[in-house]
DNA sequence: TCATTTTAAATTGTCGACAATAATACTTAA
DNA sequence: TTAAGTATTATTGTCGACAATTTAAAATGA
């Protein structure tokens, strides 16, 4: 399994490689979200020592997958609806500036490698199983492509280095493929397009908006899951 | 010396204590920006082992103050025209959707505490070392208060926890005390108000501007400075 | 003299063991 | 039986030593 990072480098030392497999765990869930870590059963069932893995830690702590306290010990992070929604909100802000320095910093040959990549998406976007690629893979090398392209290493370094392996943890483990996929197609055109003319203002905008959609779709969903609580509730009583 | 952050925890362990120490020295500019930092040297002078010292080093990378490659070894990150002007558009970034995240969920009680904090600033500004607080811990206090009313935990890790080492690095390095003071200080009275009338968009847009004024002042500065060598060079041809 | 290869030194990565701290189990007293 | 205090166990933090890799220096050949 590769991990498609651009911007992760090569894994040479075992810290590195025991890093990415764990990530992976944590990623798809296999190490439970919120559950405690044990430093000498991971160290065990990789087969290294205690020093390397805690190498391996403290990647994991600088992408925001594990938390740590002295003298206790590291836990997973705790997937939450607010911790999600504080996500999309950071996501907002970093993503729709990456977009705006893209807009005026990518290459007219970068630009054109975009936008023959969605077409290829467009094409496989009827298939059942395409829009299945189109929202895993094809939607995050979207974003990524946008926010490489905005030839800032600080953007770079926090959204793709960082951020963006919780939002694969959340994506694993929520799993809320949203009835979004074609909408988000005509979005990312649009996004696209402002990025073509060099109008950063309408890119970041688009951009933010398109993030925001996510967000509030969740939001919606979560409210409404509620209101079905409350009235199975008051149904309980009821009866 | 205290660091007055508020997101750090106390330092419990030695390597928490040596990371601060190792990080007053870089932000002060002791260790010099650009230099190879080496293990065996370091762990001798702080009386550690090597391993302490690579714990600390850890953190140090997680607040991007140093960069590490394998099997080759640590570097102070280097203070370039370029990062500093990185760093201030990730801040517009952040900071600006903090504000608008502040002026949504500060409680009241905060938001008086702010402004009868700016009260007093107000009183000591026209004082002549009143100005040097302002902008030193006053400028510092009043953008790590907003941060921390966005109520956001990604956002508060992500600026307080990480960036604003930098911030402080560039600060320390290239020590730009711009003619802003004043102005600042209106600029930040009207974010305030904003964040007192619950205008989330209005917030936002005053703190991207303010953070803005600042990079464009530098950039100003900058390009001057070019046209300056410019026509040194000019003159030297002439001569 | 310069370029290339070999050798040596230094530095980083990894390991296992011990010390310090926190979590657990047990004992004792009310 | 419960509460608090103590003792035990387990976990994390720290250390020094060895292995692997890189960097520097020396040697060899053209």
């Amino acid at each position: 399994m590769k991990t498609n990072n651009p911007t992760q480098r090569a894994a040479v030392t075992t810290a590195d490689k025991v890093f990415e497999q764990i990530q992976h765990a944590i990623v798809e869930g296999e190490i439970p979200s919120g559950s405690k870590i044990s430093e000498p059963e991971l160290a065990k069932h990789y087969q290294i020592s205690r020093s390397t893995l805690r190498e391996a830690l403290n990647r994991l702590e600088k992408c925001h997958l594990i938390e740590r306290k002295a003298n206790v010990g590291s836990r997973v992070v705790k997937c939450s609806i607010e911790g999600l929604l504080e996500l999309y909100v950071t996501r907002e802000a970093l993503e729709g500036m990456a977009c705006r320095q893209a807009a005026k910093n990518m290459s007219d040959e970068e630009i054109a490698h975009m936008q023959a990549m969605l077409k290829v998406h467009a094409q496989t976007q009827d298939l059942k199983d395409g829009i299945a690629y189109y929202q895993e893979e094809g939607n995050l090398d979207f974003h990524y492509k946008v926010i490489l392209g905005s030839h800032n290493k600080q953007l770079i370094e926090l959204i793709c280095g960082q951020l963006y392996h919780l939002v694969r943890m959340y994506r694993c483990q929520f799993g809320m493929y949203s009835p979004r996929a074609s909408r988000a197609f005509d979005e990312h055109s649009h996004i696209i397009q402002a990025i073509a003319d060099r109008d950063g203002e309408l890119a970041e905008m688009l951009m933010r908006r398109h993030i925001a959609a996510s967000r509030k779709n969740i939001e919606n969903k979560i409210s409404k899951e509620i209101i079905q609580k409350e009235q199975t509730k008051i149904q309980l009583i009821k009866s």
